[in-house]
DNA sequence: CCCATCCCTAACCTGTCGGTCAATGATGAC
DNA sequence: GTCATCATTGACCGACAGGTTAGGGATGGG
């Protein structure tokens, strides 16, 4: 009998091949990957993953599943105190510290999205949806800066969130793929703060809101 | 006999063979293309595409070297006469409209080079050298507007230019692969100039020698 | 003890891959 | 005409891909 929390042997295997396949698919792509290659990596018969999946596209999916896993948006109620500027500048580092630690899955998702192999439908939507949400939490953070004053209004709010977010994908591409120093990134998101928040040499017509 | 400006059937037959191999490998990838399809794109027998490269590895380098060539960086001797500003302007359009132009072999390259699959070191090179060469014309012109007062003083030039290039390529991504309006793309390039020669702020220091 | 169910494997099947080969038009030199 | 070289082909090959199958140990219920 199997009991909560307990793991079965068949679980065991289940998880060694998708731990194996993630390695290999992230590594070195869907097609270039085959199945005995994952089975010999996972230390168990071609058979068995068979007998786990029914296809090689179905344990891709399972991987897809698991690569997904940590992809939420974590932006805490408690943001809600903080002043405009600092919900934006934890909205940037959020995303550069995902990359930053989910790099090996963000650039195999990368490469698919690039190479315009087919994903599910879905999953493209759910990384798609993501990205959007993310955008729109910027442009509103952004919007409300500008408001308050605290960020120069000489571009409109989505304009504005769409260049953050193309510089910040083409400085993570930098850091994920051409293996730029760190401190690189470091002096460039100075740069992109001092865009957002720099020198506010606009009159601020009406005043802005009494900070609280 | 064979006169100069002739085509042999020979030459014919293997130009047909590149381009159908360009167009497969561009759009499917090396790996999921097959001699086969390349064939059969063609309107030629498998064999004769082993006539005319010895392995499929090499009628790959073949497509890599013609879809090299129109990578140049064509800054021509008249930008000398141009103000730093311009000239800057110019580098940057000249990328922009590059990569608009040239969008399928960029994205095959960006794939490549994302995915880590090897290419023979001479091809990485030679793109790396020429992106470099990109970035260091635009780090001395991004200095020399500096000295002449036209761009702001605040960041260091080659941490500008590393900021310029990374927005670029994630603008650039954004046009290539989210296809996103070019609409998007003018409007953040309006973005990216207003920051590099936008509001002054920071007074000159010491007057910038007479413009000429 | 026996039997059903679950895990798991070695061996096998079939299709396609990159690549080869013998044969055969075309083409021009002599 | 004939002969060598070039350009081209269909038929073929071994290797390996994804996937199947028949069966063997373990395990627990009756």
């Amino acid at each position: 009998m199997v009991t909560a929390g307990e793991q079965t042997q068949s679980q065991d295997s289940r998880e060694e091949i998708l731990k194996a396949a993630i390695r290999l698919f992230a590594s070195r792509g869907f097609h270039e990957t085959s199945m005995s290659e994952v089975a010999r990596e996972a230390k168990v018969s071609k058979a068995l993953i068979f007998w786990h999946f029914k296809t090689k596209e179905e344990l891709f999916l399972a991987v897809l599943d698991k690569l997904l896993e940590p992809y939420v948006i974590d932006f805490a109620e408690e943001s809600e105190k903080l002043d405009a500027r600092e919900q934006i500048r934890k909205l940037v580092n959020g995303y550069v510290n995902f990359v930053r630690e989910n790099g090996s899955s963000v650039s195999f998702f990368l490469r698919r999205f690039m190479s315009g192999e087919e994903m599910p439908e879905s999953f493209t939507q759910q990384i798609r949806r993501l990205y959007d949400l993310y955008q729109a939490l910027l442009t509103d953070r952004i919007r409300l800066a500008q408001e308050q004053g605290l960020c120069s209004r000489s571009t409109q709010p989505h304009v504005m969130a769409n260049f953050v977010m193309a510089a910040l994908n083409g400085l993570l591409i930098n850091l994920l793929f051409m293996s730029q120093e760190p401190g690189n990134l470091d002096s460039a998101l100075t740069m992109l703060y001092g865009l957002l928040f720099g020198q506010l040499s606009d009159p601020a017509a009406d005043a802005g809101p009494p900070s609280n």
